[in-house]
DNA sequence: CTGAAAGCGCTAACAT
DNA sequence: ATGTTAGCGCTTTCAG
């Protein structure tokens, strides 16, 4: 056994303070029912400062059966500006609660997330995606004392997403529309729920379903879905997201068709390329960030055994409307 | 002290498989210089499957003194897809070692990497950006056994990448050229890189260092910017990215400006979109996923004590040519 | 108000 | 070839 210079223990900072290692564990913890004087307090504060002292996490988790620790993982492709936007807001949300977020991408060969959650002793695991019965069943195996899917929020989000680029699209007058579904096999389960969301709107309008036509990132591939629009009388097409959406502009004037004239179209997530797309791209955009906040609230209530609260109605998406519909 | 329901632990296993918990220790760590005999093995690892047993890290980290878990500190805001690939394939060799990645977004408000680093017990934390001395200190002292930073990869590789856009504009005939700035504070220190290997491709050719110039992604903003580099007598601009590039074009395309005639933009990173620009972009591409599997070469060298071997060369960022330059 | 002591689940000597 | 045992660093009763 290998054992590399000792790192300065809890005992080190207690013999420097003169006090005992369970001392410093209380004001390091604040723990209740404690009445630590503000003198030793203050000692105990200066010999961890001092010794540069943080309480290794292994045995903190060990000890206590609680790590602190929030693991996320994020669905393999869909990481863009917004989902850095998320994930920054949620870990500071939740350092803010005193836990501590790492993520995990999730999709990759190589370790699942259940692996991973064992490895570092998640206390409680969010996924973005939902997650399927065996993985979740590990979860709990694994020792995440709680499971939280965002599948209320996240899930949700998306078929309101698809939903309000649609109804966009009726209220302009539109009667006949298409939807345009990304090619990757990765995406097609946040894009299922838009593409849902689209179809439900359309319904309530006495529309029949979104045309929906497989695309990618490639000029002729989108050229060839808007002619094809076209032939079968649609007039406005949403994008799965801004990607494909700016794709198909592209496609579009190579087929000499120009938005919104002979094609309305509506992204979906408010990247910041959608502003300066030609023409500047609608789009639907939401507030991450409050995401963010209200997934932390949901862990923290969770993790003390409180109901999550509902999320916010401020959370809809809404239109951001631009030359291109 | 709530202790949620036991999880089943080592002890379990070994009861059920009728053997003591060294062994099943032993089998599950193919422990060196012990000779289960096949028969036990086959019997502990049933009754690990049966029982859906999984150590808990923090124990083992705390026994072995090692987490074998790495950390990677993504900096702030260049999440792309480019670094989704990269941080997969990172995993997924990672993860080929014995190794389990979790990554933290850096920048961001509440814990910081050594706090994280911490609370997770890492074995190693790698970085994509330099870290600071003092941040490295305290990693090191917070238990990373080694700080593995890409100063030696990700950081040389952005000069050359600056480089590569310079040369490919000056073997083109360009003789003053202009470089298109992001704004974001966060992406300066990989800016600055980019800019700096650029001017040493002038430099070299003799030329004066690129004009630079802050813009944004913003229409009016890259068209004001143009105009000034067509009176500087600038007729080639390197963007800082992508992203920037496709801005530049769409501020070009408002100031009637065409590329390459009157400004050839060459962009960087190759992101999806800048093949369905117009014209489509120039770009430089790097395999990330290489970088991913030599880091994680490194780091698995730096674990076991051995030098980290030199990255190999074709990890060289190269030329996409498109109609763009 | 503070300290002593018993573990948490696992690994790795050391015995057998 | 397998079992016994002593910790790893910390938290948390329980005494003083």
């Amino acid at each position: 056994m290998t054992r590399p210079a000792k790192r300065t223990t809890i005992a080190d900072v207690a013999r420097t303070a003169g006090v005992s290692g369970a001392t410093v564990s209380f004001v390091l913890n604040d723990t209740p029912g404690q009445s630590i004087p503000e003198e030793t307090r203050q000692r105990v504060l200066e010999a961890v400062r001092q010794l540069g002292y943080r309480p290794r996490g292994s045995a903190r988790a060990l000890a206590s059966g609680r790590s602190d620790v929030v693991l996320l993982s994020i669905p393999h492709l869909s990481i863009g500006p917004g989902i850095t936007r998320f994930v920054e807001q949620f870990a500071t949300s939740l350092a803010h609660a005193g836990l501590t977020l790492v993520t995990h991408l999730a999709g990759a060969p190589g370790r699942s997330l259940p692996d991973v959650c064992a490895a570092i002793d998640a206390s409680v695991v969010a996924s973005l995606d939902p997650l399927d019965d065996e993985t979740a069943q590990a979860l709990r195996g694994a020792g995440a004392d709680i499971v939280f899917t965002t599948e209320l929020a996240a899930h949700s989000i998306m078929r309101r997403t698809g939903r309000r680029q649609a109804e966009h699209l009726i209220a302009l007058g539109h009667r006949r529309l298409g939807y345009a579904l990304p090619q990757h096999a990765l995406l097609r389960k946040i894009a299922d729920e838009r593409l849902h969301g689209a179809a439900d709107a359309c319904a309530q309008a006495g529309l029949e379903p979104p045309l929906a036509l497989e695309t990618k990132l490639d000029t002729a591939a989108t050229a060839r879905a808007a002619r094809r629009w076209r032939r079968e009388a649609v007039t406005a097409v949403c994008a799965y997201n801004d990607e494909i959406a700016i794709a198909l502009l592209a496609g579009m004037r190579q087929a000499r068709l120009t938005a919104p004239g002979d094609l309305a179209v509506i992204g979906a997530d408010d990247i910041p390329l959608a502003q300066v797309a030609d023409p500047p791209l609608s789009t639907i955009a939401f507030d991450l960030e409050k995401v963010g906040r209200s997934l932390a609230d949901a862990v923290v209530a969770s993790l003390s055994g409180r109901e999550p609260q509902p999320a916010p109605a401020s959370l809809e998406p809404h239109v951001i409307q631009r030359a291109s519909t």
